[in-house]
DNA sequence: ATAATCTCTATTAGATTAGTATAGTATACA
DNA sequence: TGTATACTATACTAATCTAATAGAGATTAT
């Protein structure tokens, strides 16, 4: 399981969506703006996630991005399952591996695999909606604390 | 988190000097064949693994490498971190990142560190002697079964 | 001496990743 | 109906990482 560069941005683009969410579309510029990326590679990110059929664009000189469903009903594993593969440590755990040649390699499987479901369990366990009251209080005690 | 080629090899060859230890050295010939990987590259690992303080070698004709220290001493957890680096779904988590600018890096860096922590708690909680009585129990079915 | 073994560093080939470039297509609106 | 603005799609590049190879050298039993 690795989180890459695009990967963390999918996320935080997902986020800032979720955030808005309700507000109509928002132009890739302002989203590019944000989260402080090239708006070009925030393009392929959103191109990916259209096709995960997380987000919806609509085209044209008024057009943009917005999430395809509610918050609360985008998990945090899926979008990183989507976008940076498997959540595993190492590409053995998965069926397709049952027959494994080698004892050696068996022994370590049942650990990769406790070790990719509890991860999963927890990513699984948190939606969007989730992290946006967290962003909220975030900003809340911020403000307190000035 | 990721377990690279060379980190999984690495494990493999500790489980090995572990199934083999109190036997005296093993040559690097030897153990190249029952992981089935190149001498050169499995050199380059075990090079590492000294360093480490994992493994100890004897020059010489009659040289080879063995356990630096009892099998259930060494946490596969350690290896997996010396070899492969911190175990992090992404590198945000551990200390010195505690002023993050954005907010929204933080509400994922929560999680991610939860994420490493299960499995931090999963991987230091296995020590190569139960993997030794692992692999001998499998083969012990392997023998009733036929 | 010498053969067998470990030591060390450099190099290469391929894959992955982040980022850029460019030529489109669709739509609102004057 | 023209045009500005936005999304679509694919190709390309530079940098980094990874697996693997190469070769010269150091150590030790016999």
């Amino acid at each position: 399981m690795k989180i890459t560069y695009k990967g963390d941005y999918a996320l935080k683009t997902i986020l800032d969506l979720s955030i808005h969410y309700g507000n109509g579309v928002i132009a890739i510029h302002d989203l590019a703006k944000r989260l402080d990326i090239p708006v070009k590679f925030l393009e392929q990110i959103l191109l990916e996630l259209k096709k995960g059929g997380f987000v919806e664009s609509r085209r044209g000189k008024i057009g943009g991005y917005l999430l395809a469903k509610h918050p609360s009903r985008i998990k945090l594993g899926e979008v990183v399952r989507y976008i940076d593969g498997p959540i595993e440590p190492i590409a053995c755990v998965g069926s397709g591996y049952s027959n494994c040649k080698d004892l050696y390699r068996c022994v370590f499987r049942k650990i990769w695999r406790d070790v990719a479901e509890s991860a999963t369990e927890i990513v699984d366990n948190v939606t969007f909606e989730d992290l946006v009251s967290k962003v909220k209080s975030a900003k809340q005690r911020l403000v307190y604390a000035v």
